[in-house]
RNA sequence: GGCCCGUUCGUCUAGUGGUUAGGACUCCAGGUUUUCAUCCUGGCAACAGGAGUUCGAUUCUCCUACGGGCUACCA
């Protein structure tokens, strides 16, 4: 393994699903991995026992390998590494470094209450009498950093270059009174461990990274480099949340939209490729990627641009792995009818189906016949009886054609128009609403051809005997 | 309150010390289509504000405003 080798992690919590910030980190840091030729890692971050559930990490690791955003072994669970924190923090002890404060919650949260916003130091100077006193009263505490004066800065690879005083970091707690390390803390340590070159996360980290470069340097650690990427926002430019009813990525997978189409549109949402071009493959996206190109703005997320995302790569889309996808959200699809069948259906609706619920949604009537008619159809298409003599013309041509096929009905439809003067709308319209039971879809003498001429005839016949309503 | 970060059409974005400030989504109008969708054409629509530097600033600097993030014994 070569030195200069690219290490990153995406490290989430498991106390609530994948959503859609998170699946964005994750596909920055997997698309920096795969372009630099690196390798992801995948850490859960557990060591809040109380808020932490195992259904969460599994519907996390779902959602990744759904996303197709696969991840380099081991697999680490932060809950399994509480013995290598302790040993650091004993080190940390004796050198200084680290120090015990007996301060409890409630005493620093009334001095916050009260304005001040930063630990006042008061266990910071305490004589080992003090501590021993302390301890000896079973007193509970915590471990604070011992920060010194002084300012911290690094080059952020999106934000360039950031400076912080020493004065806004507090003495922060890197070991809670009940024993567990603390978020920051932890962060260090494992991705000193793991060997992670580039930390690459929300941009809601940036003020805890000046906090870690000091543990990297308390620990005599080598300081990774950072990115971080601005938040993905609703509406209101606040960040994304259950609230806006931003779901889990599962239901994106629900909705019927392609991993690649999510890819691609959260690829979009902070980042370019630097061409005009917007509609990209995994591997196209692999390939273009560049931290460089990412923005420092938060962006919106906007449900219509990802639909026509979606609907883009559909049409590029295989129409084989599009009827495998379909069944993989409803099994039940076009079951009994041939595969040759559907797809053929699918062939016919790639093009205005956006999303897999809508190549569902829109293929009904090649399955059954309509139980309902459209009524604002209907008012176009089949007001009054007049239309069910024409209907009866219609039905008596279609009757006679022997090759059923498209060319033929199409033909001979047309065929009937100019013989009764009628204009080709007047005669599509009615026999659109008989089989389908509305106005829109594919070529009719397409779905006439499908359908078949037995159900074809047996679908005018019931339009005669129910329209008009 | 403090600190950090940000600010180009409604949204995602391109862009340069001198451009008719470009593209995409959405929306609207027209064309194609038997319908819908696709596709094509056209349209609406932006440099947050104020100073400064400069012959000239959307672009560089500062200030203000606004927005976001952090300020937890959450991550």
């Amino acid at each position: 393994m070569s030195h200069s080798s690219v290490n990153v992690r995406f490290a989430p919590s498991p106390t609530g699903e994948l959503h859609l910030g998170g699946a964005r980190t994750a596909l920055f840091n997997w698309l920096y991995a795969k372009n630099q030729g690196g390798q992801i890692f995948l850490r859960i971050e557990d060591t809040d026992r109380t808020r932490s559930k195992d259904e969460y990490t599994d519907q996390i690791l779902d959602a990744l390998q759904w996303l197709g955003l696969n991840w380099d072994e081991p697999l680490v669970y932060q809950s399994n590494r509480f013995d290598d924190y302790k040993v650091h923090i004993a080190n940390l002890l004796n050198s200084g470094q680290v120090y015990r404060c007996f301060c409890s919650k409630d005493e620093l949260q009334s001095a916050r209450d009260e304005g001040h916003y930063q630990y006042p130091g008061t266990c910071r100077n305490l004589k080992d009498e003090g501590v021993k006193m302390r301890l000896n009263q079973g007193i509970g505490f915590t471990y604070r950093i011992r920060i010194s004066e002084g300012e911290t800065h690094y080059n952020d690879l999106i934000y360039g270059p950031i400076t912080v005083d020493h004065n806004e970091v507090d003495d922060f707690i890197v070991v809670r009174s009940d024993g567990s390390p603390t978020y920051n803390f932890t962060a260090v340590i494992d991705d000193h461990d793991m060997n992670i070159t580039h930390v690459i996360r929300g941009e809601d980290h940036i003020s805890n990274t000046p906090k870690q470069i000091l543990l990297y340097e308390a620990l005599g650690f080598d300081v990774p480099t950072f990115a971080h990427l601005p938040m993905i926002l609703g509406h209101d430019k606040k960040r994304l949340s259950k609230r806006h009813g931003a779901p889990g990525v599962q239901s994106y997978r629900d909705e019927g939209y392609l991993p690649e189409s999510l890819n691609n549109y959260l690829a979009l949402l902070g980042w370019n490729p630097g061409t005009e071009e917007e509609i990209l493959s995994m591997d196209e996206l692999v390939q273009k990627f560049d931290l460089s190109q990412v923005q420092k703005k938060g962006a919106v997320w906007d449900e219509k641009k990802l639909h026509w995302v979606s609907g883009q790569h559909m049409m590029q889309t295989n129409t084989d792995f599009i009827l495998d996808s379909i069944r993989s959200i409803s099994p039940n699809w076009g079951k009994g009818s041939d595969i040759s069948y559907l797809i053929s259906i699918i062939e016919l609706l790639k093009q205005r189906a956006k999303s897999l619920t809508e190549f569902i949604t829109q293929s009904h009537y090649f399955f059954q016949a309509p139980s309902v008619y459209d009524s604002a159809g209907l008012k176009r298409g089949w007001p009054d009886d007049q239309v069910n003599d024409r209907v009866e013309g219609i039905k008596s041509t279609l009757q006679e054609i022997t090759i059923w096929r498209k060319e033929d009905i199409e033909t001979v439809l047309k065929d009937h128009a100019t013989e009764h003067e009628l204009g080709i709308g007047k005669i599509i319209m009615p026999i659109r609403l008989a089989i389908s039971g509305g106005l829109s879809g594919p070529s009719v003498f397409e779905i006439l051809a499908h359908l078949g001429k037995e159900e074809t005839l047996n679908r005018i016949e019931t339009a005669l005997k129910e329209l008009p309503q």
